[in-house]
DNA sequence: AGATAAAAGGACTTTTTTATCCTTTATACA
DNA sequence: TGTATAAAGGATAAAAAAGTCCTTTTATCT
């Protein structure tokens, strides 16, 4: 379903919605020795995170990564759409060229449930309300 | 979700459930051009698939793959685990070490309740019924 | 101003996936 | 028995994804 970068981007991102803060940025090394993921690649997913104004950075000598207040109000959705592109939801599971519930490839039914129905989740939850019941839960990420 | 090779594999089952038959044998060649796919990664792709006895083939002229009685009783399921593994359908969508609803991660209500649907219906509908659905409502493959 | 710390950016390497080609084996049929 | 045909298998090539390293920029603090 999602690129291996994509998912780190989506736990990074979690993981700073519950850690860091304007007042307490993370640098690369913590997030990814705590998320257990290969360093400088998750520096460059950060990266493009950053330049698509999903995560605020800061250089220089305490700075790094956190989530403005901004960020917070976005949802995953976003997050998955920057890493894997804008079609992740709508393609067919076949890979055929056009999802559509009129012309519907075999599979197309209960793909496209799953698919919806992560779909309105990751959309219609902002990321700093799930970091609240991921707290709540005690979830890992 | 699905590996391109599992994608082309789903694809060639069912049109070889809908098109083939003992007594009308297809070519690599016609498959390949039927779905637009290419054509000697799809050899390589029924090759595995005939190792695995899913699909039945013969050699020499008037040669080439179809499905058996038997084949035509097996599940989409075990062509998505022989091309991709067995792990498919149990691993965290945001690719944590276990998936489990009990220590579950951010997005595992979501996940598990769509992949278990797509599990679901891959598993416990038969091939031959699956050519009939495809049939009957003309559906794309 | 100088030293230091951390992200940003660019270039590169490794691994995996996708795709192609060539040779061998089996089989049908004349 | 020979020829043609098609899958099986092995080896390789190309492309994409994952992962690493080095240099530059920006900021902090003394
Ligand atoms: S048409 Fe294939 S998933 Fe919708
Ligand atoms: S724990 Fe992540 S999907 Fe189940």
């Amino acid at each position: 379903m999602f690129s291996q970068a994509c998912k780190y981007a989506i736990r990074a991102v979690l993981y700073l919605a519950v850690h860091a803060s304007k007042g307490k940025k993370l640098g690369v090394k913590e997030i990814a020795a705590a998320l257990d993921v290969p360093k400088y690649f998750l520096a460059k997913i950060l990266q493009q995170l950053s330049r698509n104004n999903l995560i605020s950075s800061a250089k220089g000598p305490s700075g790094g990564f956190y989530l403005s207040e901004k960020n917070v109000e976005a949802s995953l959705k976003d997050v998955v759409e920057c890493m894997d592109g804008p079609d992740v939801f709508n393609a067919c599971i076949l890979g055929l060229p056009v999802c559509s519930s009129e012309n519907p490839c075999p599979l197309h039914i209960q793909a496209f449930a799953y698919r919806e129905g992560l779909h309105y989740q990751l959309k219609h939850q902002a990321i700093g309300d799930l970091a609240k019941r991921i707290e709540r839960e005690e979830q890992k990420i």
